[in-house]
RNA sequence: GCGCCUGUAGCUCAGCUGGAUAGAGCAACGGACUUCUAAUCCGUAGGCCACAGGUUCGAAUCCUGUCAGGCGCGCCA
C-alpha cells in the first residue's frame, strides 16, 4: 500500500513540475509513514516539508500545489493537508481488502523478499569455548544469532550460521588439567586444586569416564601425557553437549568450525606470513605486531608472542579471512558486550586486509540479569555454579525462553526472570501471542464442525468486501505492515523489532475476537471472516518462526 | 583517565536513519465469560523522555558537555 501511495506522490510532483507549478523537479528523501492518530488518516507523507529547501516554498504551498496535481483514485476517500505540511490520505476500507488475499497466497512466504538479492552473508554466534556448559549469555547470543540469521535469510539473503569452536589454546589446557586433578582426587590421591582450574560438578564426571575409559593404571601417567587425553576427551564431550543443548533450544548450525584446524592445516602459519608480505606487521621486543593503529584500533597489537606462540588474535584474523575467502560477502559476529573492546582490532584488521567496513559488523549483546520472582541468582562462574542454558530450557520451555531474549533490544541489558518466563498467563508475552494462533486454529476447526468449511480452499471466491468493522480494518491495516517490519528488522539486523510487532498484531486480534463473532449465521461473512482470521494465524506463524518460536495448533 | 552500551509512566521496556497530541506490558483501581479457548478484552489513573546548552520550520530522536548505571581497556581467550 505504501509504495502506491508514493507512487502517487511521485507522479504528482513529477507533474507539478513539468507544468510548471514547481520550480525544481528535484525530489528529496521522503516518507509515507502510517500516522499515529487516526484524524491524521491511513497514510501520511512528509515530501512537502522536505522539499521547502531546494523549492524554496513554504512546506504548505507546496502541499497544495501537490495534492492539486494527484490523480483521483478510486480507494482514495480524501486527501488533507494538516499540521506543518504533511499531506494525509484517508482510504476507502475496500483499499485494504486485497492483502488478505495477499497474504492466503504468500502463505509461509508472506514477508520475505528479495532484497539480500541473494548475497552471502554469514552469522558467526555462540562460538563458547568447550570448557564448560553454555550458560545464561550464551543463550540470548545464541536466540540473537539465530534470529538474525533467519530474518536475514527470510530477506533474501543466502546465510550461513556458524560457531566457531575455540578448541586450541591455553583453556584447552586448563580444561585437561581441570580434569586430570579431579581424577588424581578419585584414585585416591591428595592434590591440591589449582585455583585457576574449572571447578563445576561436571569436571568430576568427566574425570569419572576418563577414568572408566583408560582403566585403573591411566592415573599413574605421567601429567604431560595425561593432560592432552584429558583434555582432548572433555572437549569433545562438552560439545557434544552444547550441540544437544543449542539444538534444544532450537538452534542449529550450518558449520562448525574449528579453531585447531587453522593450525592444522597451516592456514594461520600462511596469514602471518601474507601479513609479512604487505607489510602490516613489524617486530618490536621479539614480538610480532600488527599495525591495527593504521586501520582506527587504539594502538598496535601483538599476532606472535615473544615465546613464539600465536595470540587468540592471530588465529581470528585468519580465521576471518577464510571467511571471506568462502565467499561471504558480509560477516556478522554476533559477541557479548564484554568483549566490544575487540572490535576495534578486529574490523582493523579485516580493513587492512582490504575489505570494506560494511562488510564486517559486531552484533554486541548486553548481559542477561537473571531473576527468580525479582531478586537476583547468584552465579559465580569461579566456583562453577551458574545457571545453564540447559537448566533454563528445562524450566520455562524453549518458546519462552526464545521469546523473552528476543523481547527486547540487544543493545539493553535485560532482565530474565524465570518465575515469569514459566508463568501460564498474561505476564507472558509468549503465550500472549501463541493464544492467538491456537485460538484461530480452534475457529477454523469448529468451522470445519459446522461443515461451514470442507477444506482449506474456502477462501476462494470469498467476499472480502464484507469486512467493513473498524477492528477488521485495524487488523488487515497491521498484517499490511508485516514486510515492512520484516525489512526494518533485517536492515537493522534486530530481531526484536518482529517481537514488537507481533504483540501488536496479538493485540488487535485479541480485542476483535473479544468484539466480534467469527462464525455466525451469515454464511458469506463468516467466510470473510475465516479468511481475515487464518491470515492472521498465517503471519503469527511467520513471525513466531523468524524468532524461532512455535506456533501451536492447541493451548 | 580513555572507549562502548544504557538513562522514557511506580517497575520492565518499545519509539531513536528528526515530524503532528510520546506508546505497550506489569503493578493500582473499576468493569466484561450461558458465546469460536477469560492464557482474553474494555475503561480509569499514571510523564520536566536524566540534566544543561546547541543545530532548525520542527528534537525523546542529531551534536557538545555534565551526572548516573553496566561493561571493557593483556605478549589472556
Amino acid at each position: 500500500m505504501k509504495h502506491i501511495i508514493k507512487q502517487i506522490v511521485l507522479d504528482a510532483a513529477r507533474k507539478s513540475f513539468e507544468t510548471g507549478m514547481l520550480p525544481s523537479g528535484q525530489i528529496p528523501d521522503m516518507e509515507i509513514e502510517e500516522p499515529r492518530h487516526q484524524s491524521q488518516g491511513d497514510l501520511s507523507t512528509n515530501i512537502a516539508m522536505v522539499s521547502a529547501a531546494v523549492q524554496k516554498i513554504a512546506p504548505k504551498k507546496i502541499a497544495q500545489i501537490l495534492v492539486s496535481n494527484m490523480d483521483q483514485k478510486d480507494f482514495i476517500e480524501k486527501i488533507e493537508i494538516a499540521g506543518p505540511g504533511f499531506i494525509n490520505f484517508f482510504l476507502r476500507p475496500g483499499a485494504w481488502h486485497p492483502v488478505v488475499d495477499r497474504i492466503l497466497e504468500a502463505d509461509d512466504r508472506y514477508g520475505a523478499s528479495d532484497a539480500g538479492k541473494g548475497e552471502k552473508i554469514q552469522v558467526e554466534f555462540v562460538s563458547a569455548n568447550p570448557t564448560g556448559p553454555l550458560h545464561v549469555g550464551h543463550g540470548r547470543g545464541a536466540a540473537v544469532g539465530d534470529a538474525v540469521g533467519n530474518i536475514l535469510a527470510f530477506a533474501g539473503f543466502r546465510v550461513s550460521k556458524e560457531y566457531y569452536i575455540n578448541d586450541s589454546g591455553r583453556q584447552i589446557k586448563t580444561l585437561g588439567r581441570s580434569v586430570w586433578f579431579r581424577l588424581q582426587e578419585l584414585a585416591g590421591r591428595l592434590v591440591e586444586f589449582p585455583d585457576d582450574c574449572y571447578k563445576g560438578d561436571y569436571i568430576h564426571d568427566l574425570a569419572r569416564q576418563v577414568m572408566e575409559q583408560e582403566g585403573p593404571d591411566f592415573a599413574d601417567q605421567k601429567d604431560d601425557l595425561a593432560i592432552p587425553v584429558c583434555a582432548g576427551y572433555a572437549a569433545s564431550q562438552i560439545l557434544k553437549q552444547i550441540r544437544t543443548d543449542l539444538e534444544d533450544f532450537g538452534v542449529v548450525f550450518d558449520q562448525w568450525f574449528s579453531e585447531q584446524s587453522l593450525y592444522d592445516s597451516g592456514r594461520l602459519e600462511k596469514t602471518i606470513t601474507d601479513l609479512k608480505t604487505r607489510d602490516l606487521v613489524y617486530e618490536k621486543e621479539g614480538a610480532l605486531w600488527f599495525r591495527t593503529q593504521d586501520f582506527g584500533d587504539e594502538k598496535d597489537r601483538v599476532v606472535v608472542r615473544t615465546n613464539g606462540l600465536t595470540t587468540y588474535f592471530a588465529s581470528d584474523i585468519a580465521y576471518h579471512q577464510e571467511k571471506y575467502e568462502r565467499g561471504f560477502h558480509r560477516v556478522i559476529d554476533v559477541w557479548g558486550a564484554d568483549h566490544h573492546g575487540y572490535i576495534n582490532r578486529m574490523a582493523a584488521s579485516i580493513m587492512a586486509l582490504g575489505k570494506k567496513n560494511e562488510q564486517f559488523q559486531v552484533i554486541l549483546v548486553q548481559l542477561v540479569n537473571l531473576l527468580r520472582g525479582g531478586k537476583p541468582v547468584q552465579m559465580s562462574t569461579r566456583a562453577g555454579e551458574f545457571v545453564t542454558l540447559k537448566d533454563i530450557v528445562d524450566e520455562v520451555g524453549k518458546d519462552a525462553a526464545r521469546f523473552m531474549f528476543l523481547s527486547r533490544s540487544y543493545d539493553s541489558g535485560l532482565d530474565f526472570d524465570l518465575e515469569v518466563a514459566k508463568q501460564k498467563n498474561s505476564d507472558n508475552p509468549v503465550y500472549y501471542v501463541q493464544y492467538v494462533h491456537a485460538r484461530i486454529a480452534g475457529i477454523l476447526s469448529k468451522a470445519q464442525d459446522q461443515n461451514l468449511v470442507t477444506d482449506i480452499d474456502f477462501t476462494r471466491g470469498t467476499n472480502l468486501s464484507l469486512l467493513v468493522q473498524a477492528e477488521e480494518i485495524n487488523l488487515i491495516k497491521i498484517l499490511a505492515g508485516f514486510p515492512g517490519q520484516v525489512e526494518k528488522s533485517a536492515e537493522t539486523c534486530h530481531p526484536h523489532v518482529i517481537f514488537t510487532y507481533l504483540m501488536s498484531l496479538a493485540s488487535a486480534f485479541h480485542a476483535y475476537y473479544n468484539r466480534h463473532k467469527v462464525i455466525i449465521q451469515d454464511r458469506s461473512l463468516s467466510l470473510a471472516r475465516l479468511s481475515l482470521a487464518l491470515a492472521v494465524k498465517k503471519v503469527i506463524r511467520n513471525g513466531l518462526s523468524l524468532l524461532g518460536v512455535s506456533a501451536p495448533e492447541r493451548m
